[in-house]
RNA sequence: AGCGGGGUAGGGGAGCCUGGUUACCCCGCAGGGCUCAUAACCCUGAGGUCGGUGGUUCAAAUCCACCCCCCGCUACCA
């Protein structure tokens, strides 16, 4: 049995996540860790909101509430979301927790005690003498030196797409307050990343990361690591422990990856066993993984194994690093400003969790980006949910009660050759899924359990049960049993991406009544004698342009219930 | 601008590294079949200049060069 600690993204506490952030991170985390539950391994599935940094400060600032406040409301309603998309955490914390706090200090302070790791140097930041802040480059604005846009942000010009320097603002601002903001000149701390070259390089080939991750963190090498800053002029976040850094807070980046071992840590302390995380992070037996968006792979493949090496303490390097492309919608990329998109509390309001979660997962951006539309929504629910699955269960239950009194109690040892050769079809099918899903290829996954389903509806189409049992009840028998193997298969098959229809396929048909789901449990004779008792169809179908009009009058509402 | 990834039928993917019969699979679409089932399911069919141009080769989706388009990163958004 292998110690696995599943991880996602830290999500921002400045907003609800929208579906483009759910699908990399936290929903192909939680499938991959419920695949592992279930094929006996041990899984610890930990992630958390970010409080830190500017864009909640700001906000925060804006709406006249402390930092702290709005990060806490918002962690309690995101917390609230992902418990009703049904993401199995065993630790949803945030980066504000104690043991985060304490473990990114202590673990700096490690890092710190080998020299050479950690300088100081000048820097020339924006500081706005109103606000008396430092600020962010995002977080000024003004005339680009090369286009002349006049909304320009201090990182990026919005117009041309040029990358800017704080320098490269004409007459800049604070986004803040709209005064004039100054370059002062301020000290920070560094992580000498350069150091950690040779040790990176020769972890990524070493690693058995995905071709993706490698040649994008390879083509960072090459170009040639840069020292680290770790530390902000910033009242909102970690206080850095460093003798001098008095009044300076550690950098969200810098922090957040640390929250995978802290938040495991806090995880165990609770369960009342504090070092039960060292076998999970040191152990031979022990394996990690990291689902992200394809924006930070090099935090992950770099920066992590970098900062954990760089402490002396015996760290395994990251074993998955699985990272998707982007969602878009209908077209466009998702905006929080344009409201482009569905955010993950609304969609709840429109289907059931289980719908979403397999309409994202089988579109699941793995080799470039995916348009989600609801035309896609639409098809997906409908002709693979509903049709595919839905009816081949309710199709195959319905037979049960009407041909064989609703008792099924035939054993294998009664099968006709055809069926002992459709059920090897089936389960090689099922061990291929099973490498599927331990690869984290998720996706595909998904693809070739519609194929069971496929081939289990061309089965009793071409076998024709209804009319084998008006003259034959014994090979009729002999076919249900498969049909009914291979609903038990594709039930087991979908526990990870849809738990709650998965487990209900498994209610009605009576399968495990006396033990816990597991992967390797795909036998029927132990779930004899089956008594399926009262069937109903699992899902419905839905109309797109009705989802649509559905959103559309929610937030009509919503922005109506805010202005009164 | 530089770097990385992607561009294969209406949509999604495989094939590309390691060149080789009619380019494969799923969804959708058209026609047919079936009647256990949720107007479901099954079968057949149509649909492709494999982003473009040029090159290497007996042979290119596959290798090389140049170009176009989409996305990301470029270290202070997370």
């Amino acid at each position: 049995m292998t110690k696995w600690l599943v991880t996602c993204a830290w999500p921002t506490s400045s907003d609800i996540p929208h579906l483009g952030n759910m699908v990399g991170s936290a929903l192909s985390a939680d499938v991959f860790a419920r695949y592992l539950r279930l094929a006996g391994e041990e899984v610890v599935y930990v992630s958390g909101s970010d409080h830190h940094g500017t864009p909640l400060e700001v906000e925060a600032l804006k709406k006249g509430v402390s930092p702290k406040e709005l990060a806490d409301s918002n962690h309690a309603r995101i917390s609230e979301v992902f418990k009703k998309w049904l993401i199995s955490f065993d630790n949803y914390t945030t980066t504000e927790s104690e043991v985060h706090k304490r473990f990114v200090r202590e673990h700096y302070m490690r890092i710190y005690s080998h020299p050479g790791n950690i300088f100081t140097r000048a820097e020339k930041i924006h500081y706005c003498p109103f606000d008396k802040r430092f600020l962010p480059d995002r977080f000024v604005e003004g005339t680009c030196r090369f286009c002349g846009f006049g909304n320009a942000r201090g990182d990026q010009c919005d117009n041309c797409g040029r990358p800017l320097d704080a320098e490269d603002l004409v007459e800049p601002h604070c986004v803040i307050c709209g005064r004039r903001t100054e370059l002062r000149e301020t000290t920070q701390w560094f992580f000498d990343l350069p150091r950690f070259r040779d040790y990176v390089a020769a972890y990524l080939d070493r690693s058995n990361l995905s071709p993706n991750v490698i040649s994008f963190s390879k083509a960072w090498l090459r170009e040639g690591l840069r020292p680290r800053s770790i530390t902000r002029d910033s009242k909102w976040g970690i206080p850095a422990p460093f003798p001098g850094a008095e009044g300076k807070t550690i950098y969200v980046w810098m922090e957040d990856v640390l929250g995978y071992v802290s938040a495991l840590i806090e995880f165990f302390e609770r369960s009342g066993n504090p070092d039960g995380w060292r076998e999970f992070w040191f152990g031979k037996d022990a394996k990690t993984s990291f689902f992200i968006g394809k924006d930070n792979i090099p935090f992950h493949s770099i920066l992590l194994p970098a900062l954990l090496h760089a402490s002396g303490e015996p760290y395994n390097e990251p074993s998955l690093i699985s990272s998707t492309e982007f969602l878009t919608f209908s077209g466009q990329k998702f905006s929080k400003s344009r409201r482009i998109g569905i955010w993950c509390d609304e969609a709840l309001s429109l289907m059931p969790a289980d719908y979403w979660r397999y309409v994202l997962i089988a579109l699941r951006p793995e080799g470039s980006d995916i348009d989600l539309s609801w035309a896609s929504i639409e098809q997906i629910v409908n002709n693979e949910l509903n049709d595919a699955f839905g009816n081949l269960v309710n199709r195959t239950l319905t037979s049960v009660k009407r041909f064989c009194g609703g008792v099924f109690a035939v054993d294998s040892s009664t099968l006709r050759p055809e069926e002992a050769e459709y059920l090897k079809e089936i389960n090689a099918r099922h061990l291929d899924i099973g490498t599927l899903y331990s690869e984290a290829e998720i996706k595909s996954a998904c693809r070739k359990i519609l194929e069971q389903a496929t081939s289990a509806n061309r089965y009793l189409s071409s076998t024709q049960p209804w009319s084998v049992y008006k003259t034959d009840k014994a090979s009729g028998d002999s076919i249900l049993y498969a049909a009914l193997n291979a609903v038990k298969l594709i039930s087991i098959e979908l526990l990870p991406i849809i738990p709650g229809a998965a487990q209900e396929f498994l209610r009605q048909a009576g399968f495990f009544r006396r033990s816990k789901p597991s992967w390797s449990d795909t036998g029927l004779d132990a779930d004899l004698p089956l008594q399926v008792g009262e069937v109903s169809p699992v899902f419905y179908k839905v109309d797109g342009s009705k989802l649509e009009e559905t959103l559309e009058s929610l937030r009509a509402e919503a922005s109506a219930g805010t202005r009164a």
